[in-house]
Order: structure tokens, then C-alpha cells, then sequence
DNA sequence: AGAACTTTGTAAGAGACCTTGCCAAATTTG
DNA sequence: CAAATTTGGCAAGGTCTCTTACAAAGTTCT
């Protein structure tokens, strides 16, 4: 139908007039108003007054109607779960991030996370019934044949068949999409970070551990088995693979413990997180300075694979090193690049979106899914109402 | 319109009645039969007969006309050129395959291409002016902003800027599409090897040199400059990595050079060819299998890169050593991934289409865009004709 | 061999949908 | 306050496709 174009226009341009649709969409004036009469009955969108100032008649405005739909993205991470709950035009109402008691069954996880959702749903002025869908940002791999996590070991007890569907149970049985965390944030990225515009790109998230998101066409692309980007396991660095199985040899050696044991065994003191390390180096410490230039080359040895591979034309840091370490890191890691990479090397640069970018990117996703679905549920009930 | 749906549905089917087609597009019967008469009035199909043998009146048969438009396919190879003439329906009409005379500029190879060209349309009764696309098969990258071919030391002077457009003059100005050999040799593993029905597949190819072909969701992804799969330049295997800088690591071990220089530094005597150490291998000379393991060794730590990021349901091996060796290859290669790779290891093949695999892919690129562009041209001058 | 049945092809009618053209309403500008 | 300009609504018309009905051409059964 032409609903759905003028639907998807009034998202791209806010409050927006009927002539302005019509030059938009290549639609007809009558067109027009007869889609906005049956999106306005159903509901999706408003009027919302008058613009004046033009010449000529005052047009009346509409857009989405904020309240038509509400999208919750959680990012259930190592420490920290994060919730918000925005409405259908993207707006934040409510935003809660709770430390993890650590070792929690599933459902007992399920069950503070459903908590959690009616003090949002309370704070927003909405009920939980509203919710159109919720997003969830894990670690490790959803395996929609079994409805398990494989790869998830801080997820202790979602790797058991079914367990993912306890997570309907957090909006009472709303849809649900569960979605790798480092892939949220290379979504994210791609919605309000450096990848914006740019068509294929990779997020290198280098934190506890290493995974990599990877956005094709502007599509996430998640690989045959959902595993696309687990360049953890790439073999780089000295040292038998073997020893480092299960683990990964790019993930040993450059995550946040790979930094720390590296400065320990290099003579730092008292060093007990990467940044420790790294505000050392911004202090001078020659030491740190080593750890960050070995980092440095340890990453672009890494990208330097995922380059030949996929020919980006970005490459963004993040994660908890890339947010702490990006601006040291940047630099090194192009110079290093440049004498690994055959063509042009991509631009490289350190995430802007820190802490946030797992739950923009899965903000992101709902809210797109969620204007469809809002709009499906809507129009199949229109002829009735 | 809805003459396209009808006219993509005869190529899936070929020859085909009215029913059938209404059928398969869910369209009704008046508006396939008008559709087929705009279609025959623009010769793009044509009537072929009646089918009786059903019970109840015989269904007129409709085909493509398969003079409706031509396509010449050129591989430029190091040792070879080959092309292949075939009508819209896919049927190759004339052959040829020509050895280079090595060192021929640009010009040169344009002037014996379009001899050679004119050659195969009076072969297949057609004529140059005929053909509707060409598609080019070469090594190295096609620069489309300068209109060269970059990474291709196998073809001197096309790095010029504007060289490429000179493979215009080969088919009398037609439309031409100029693609990595690799890449085309990936897609043809989709369309007639392999890869079909495979969403997401990598085509390794080792041979003189080492490449890869990307397909994401059944189309092929070149990356932001065109250079994705250039995995020549993989870090593997031992050795300083400046050393080896211009032609890549990985491609100065495990390219067809490597595997002989490997042997002769083993021990084997009279080795001149990779292939050579294949035989030896196959009748029993141990040094000749240790090479082969070695080389397993390379490729498997090579693949297990790529699958780390792309993660891909099927991985083929192609290119000299692909088509030799691929079966003896298999097996240690996807045992040597097993301890390499996180999750399930992707099905490891032998390419089965040989030295026709960038032939068959340039022809399947060709096929489906000729169709579009024959199309295209026929409607447009539909009201007029 | 002929009647009955099945399938195919065409013609006519109807309905949905969108556009064009025209006119009234509301606001700014001179 | 009138002219100009933009907006919104209404009516008519055109295009496209489907449904229905029927004629045509084959097969199968008796």
C-alpha cells in the first residue's frame, strides 16, 4: 500500500505538511490525504497544528504519534545491565542501568530484568502491555534452532536448549529479538556514530574480550551460523595455538587482561585494569608506552586480516579499550597498517558512543522493527475500525 | 510492469504455457496473455509449439528468443585468453581459447580481442553489432574513478588511467562490465558449481597467485575499493612479514611458486611445476607429501582467518592448485580447521568446474544483466512498435 | 466413433486505485 | 482591503487487473 511509503516518509522527515509528502513520496495531493485519513484513524499518526510564516494557506502538520508503539532495548552485559524504553519516534523515557549480582540463574535474571521493565514502563506513563518489542544485546551466539547461547560463559545457564525464550517473560510476552552485543554496537554505530553514511564498515569491540560487528549495505551481516566477526580466534601474536584453545589467540593477548599481564611481565607495579596501564602511558611511563605500541601491534595484525578480508572503507574502535585507549591507539594502529595492507588503508577511528553503544544500536534495531510491526498490526485492523 | 515478472519467470522455467506462468507469478490469465503479446510484439519471446499429451485442450508453449540478445564472455588469464559467445538463454554458440603472446600492450590485446570476436559472432551466426554486454574476466582490481586496473603486474599498461575503457572497442562499443577473474570465478561456483543455493560462500582461489571471492546472500561483495579477498596478503606462516611486502605473505608460501620452491628445498629433484608435486605425492614420494601437508598447514591457518570473519556456510578451493590438488587437500585442511576453528568448521570443497569457473561466472553475470538490459530496450520502444 | 470431460484461450464487465483539474479556504503581501 | 499564493477537498476520468462467462481444442470413456 502507499500507507506504508507516506508512513516511512513522516519518520524520515518529523513533522511535515501534506504538500511536503506529496513532493516526497511522488504521490498525489488526494492520495495523500486519503493515506493520512487512515493512518490518522488507526492511530500512527497526529495532527499536531498549524505552520505559519509561508505564504499562502497555513498547512497543517502531522507526525508519528509518539504513543503508538514502545521499544525496550536491554544490554545484558558483564557488570551491568542496561535498560531504556523509548517511544515510537525514538525518544528515551525512562533509562535505568542496574550493577549484575553475578551468577544468576536464568530466570532469576529474567525475573529482575521483568522488574525492571515496570519501573520503566511506570516512569515512561506507559504500561508494560505497550511494549511492541524488546531488543536484548548478549554476548556470545543465538542459536535460533535451539533458542540457546553458545560462546556465552558469563551467561552461565543460557547455553541450555530453550533457555532464550525465558526472555519473554521480561515485557509479558511481547516480540523479542535477541541480538549479539558487539553486533548492537556496530548497529549502532552505523545509526548515530561514525557509521553513518557509510555503506560497509566494521566495529572491532576490544574489551573483556574481542568480537567484531560487521555492516554489509548497511545490513548487519551475521554469517552462516551467526558467527561472523568472532575474530577472537585469529592467530595472531607468537606462541603455540594450541595452548591458547577455547580461548582465541587474538583475545589473549589483546584483550583488557592481555594488556595487564603484558605490563606486569614488562615490570609495571600495581597494575590491576588496562587502565591503569593506559593512564600511565598518558603520564610518560616508558614501560606503558611499550604495552600500548606492542597493543597497537597486536590490533593492526589483526585488522590487517580483516582488511584483506572484507576491504572496509571504515574500521571503528570500541569497546572498553577502544573508549579508554582509542585516541593512543588510533595512530599507532594506522602507521602499523600501512605496511600491512596492500591498497589504501581504511580510516580508522575510536567509537564516540562509549558505555551507550550496545543500547543505541539495539534502540536502533527495535525501533525499526518496531515501526513495522506497529504499522502491520495497525493496518490489518484498519477496515474494521 | 508485469511483463517483467512474466518474462523472468520464462527464463526460470523455459519453455512454458500460459497456465504455468499464471501459475507461478500469481498473476490471472487475461493478464499473462496480455503480457506475452506485448513480449512477442518486442521479440523478446517467441511461440514454440503446442503440448498436447495432458488431458484437455494443448497449451500453446512460449520460449526467450534466444537471438534476443547476445553475450560474450573473455577470461584474460596469464597463459590464455578464452571467450565464449552465447545467445539470452545461456546456450554457448562459439569457443575459443587463445594463448597470449605475452607482453602485448594494451591496444594489441584489444585488436586480436576483437578479431577473435569477430570470428566467434560468424561462428554463431550473429554479428558483433549483436551482442549485448561483454563481461571482462581480469586479475588485479578494476578502479572505476580512473578507469585502470590496478594489482595486475600480469597486464602491463592497463594501469594507465582510462585503459580500461579500450575493451570497449572488442565488441563495437557495447556495454561492458570489467570484474576480477576470482570474483567472477566465485560467482560462476554460484551459479553452476558448488554454490548453488549457498547464501554465503567464499571461493579461495591458489594458483600463480592467491585470491578470493566473496558471495553475501547470493550476490558478490567486492568491498569499498573493490579489494576484498585479496588475501594474498594474509599474515601466515613463518618469516618477517617486510620481507615478503608487495606480494603478500600468505601468496609466497602457498601460491603454485611456493609449493615448488618448498619441494626443491626438501630435497626433490627435476621439480618445475606444482603439479609435479602433486603426482609425486599421489605416488607415494614422502617429501611430496610432507610439501602437502605443509601447504594444508598454510591454507587451513589461511581459511581459518576467514572464517573467523566471515563466517561462511561453504568454502571452495579453486585455481591451479584447487583443480589439481583439491582432493588431496580436503581432508588435512578441514582436519588442521577443527583445531583452528571456534564453532562448527564450514564444508570444505574441491571446485568442479576447473578452468571454466571465471568463464561460467563471467557468462552468469552476463546472462542475468543482458536480460535486464534487452528488457530494458524493448520496452521502451514497446508503444512505439 | 461419438459423447463427456478437461484444459486452454479470449472477451466483456466490474472494481480498485491513482491522477488530473477545478474550486474553495486561509494566510501573507502590497 | 485586494491580490497573490498556498493548501485542502471534490469530482471526473483513466489505467490496470481480476472475475466471470464462454468458446475452442484436445483427451478419455463408452
Amino acid at each position: 500500500m502507499n500507507e506504508r511509503a507516506v508512513f516511512a516518509e513522516i519518520f524520515k522527515l518529523g513533522k511535515v505538511s501534506r504538500p511536503e509528502l506529496a513532493q516526497a513520496t511522488g504521490l498525489s495531493k488526494p492520495t495523500i490525504s486519503m493515506a493520512l485519513a487512515d493512518l490518522e484513524r488507526a492511530r500512527l499518526v497526529r495532527p499536531i497544528g498549524l505552520r505559519t510564516g509561508n505564504a499562502g494557506r497555513a498547512a497543517l502538520l502531522y507526525e508519528i504519534r509518539p504513543q503508538a508503539g514502545w521499544v525496550l532495548a536491554v544490554d545484558i552485559g558483564r557488570e551491568f545491565v542496561r535498560l531504556a524504553l523509548a517511544d515510537l519516534v525514538g525518544d528515551i523515557a525512562a533509562r535505568r542501568d542496574e550493577p549484575r549480582k553475578g551468577g544468576e540463574t536464568p530466570d532469576e535474571l529474567v525475573a529482575s530484568l521483568a522488574e525492571l521493565t515496570r519501573e520503566l514502563a511506570d516512569e515512561a506513563g506507559a504500561s508494560v502491555g505497550d511494549i511492541t518489542l524488546t531488543v536484548f544485546g548478549t554476548p556470545g551466539i543465538h542459536d535460533k534452532e535451539t533458542s540457546s547461547l553458545q560462546l556465552a560463559p558469563n551467561l552461565p545457564g543460557w547455553e541450555r536448549t530453550g533457555a532464550v525464550e525465558l526472555l519473554a517473560g521480561v515485557a509479558a510476552g511481547a516480540p523479542y529479538v535477541v541480538e549479539n552485543d558487539v553486533d548492537l554496537a556496530a548497529l549502532g554505530e552505523g545509526a548515530y556514530g561514525y557509521g553513518q553514511g557509510v555503506a560497509h564498515f566494521a566495529l572491532v569491540w576490544i574489551g573483556t574480550g574481542i568480537g567484531m560487528g560487521i555492516v554489509i549495505d548497511g545490513r548487519l551481516y551475521r554469517g552462516a551460523q551467526g558467527a561472523a566477526g568472532e575474530i577472537s580466534y585469529l592467530p595472531v601474536g607468537e606462541g603455540d595455538p594450541l595452548v591458547n584453545r577455547g580461548r582465541g589467540m587474538l583475545e589473549s593477548v589483546a584483550s583488557a587482561d592481555g594488556v595487564v599481564a603484558l605490563a606486569t611481565r614488562l615490570g609495571m607495579r600495581g597494575v590491576t585494569s588496562a587502565k591503569d596501564v593506559f593512564d600511565a602511558a598518558r603520564a610518560g611511563d616508558p614501560i606503558a608506552d611499550r604495552v600500548l605500541a606492542t597493543e597497537a601491534d597486536h590490533i593492526a595484525h589483526a585488522l590487517a586480516g580483516v582488511i584483506a578480508v572484507l576491504d572496509p572503507e571504515l574500521v571503528v574502535l570500541g569497546g572498553g579499550i577502544g573508549v579508554q585507549a582509542g585516541d593512543l591507539l588510533i595512530g599507532p594502529v594506522t602507521d602499523c597498517l600501512r605496511d600491512l595492507v596492500a591498497l589504501r588503508v581504511p580510516m580508522i577511528r575510536a567509537s564516540g558512543l562509549g558505555t551507550e553503544a550496545v543500547l543505541l544500536g539495539a534502540m536502533a534495531v527495535g525501533l525499526t522493527t518496531a515501526r513495522d510491526l506497529v504499522f502491520e498490526r495497525a493496518v490489518a485492523q484498519l477496515p474494521a475500525g
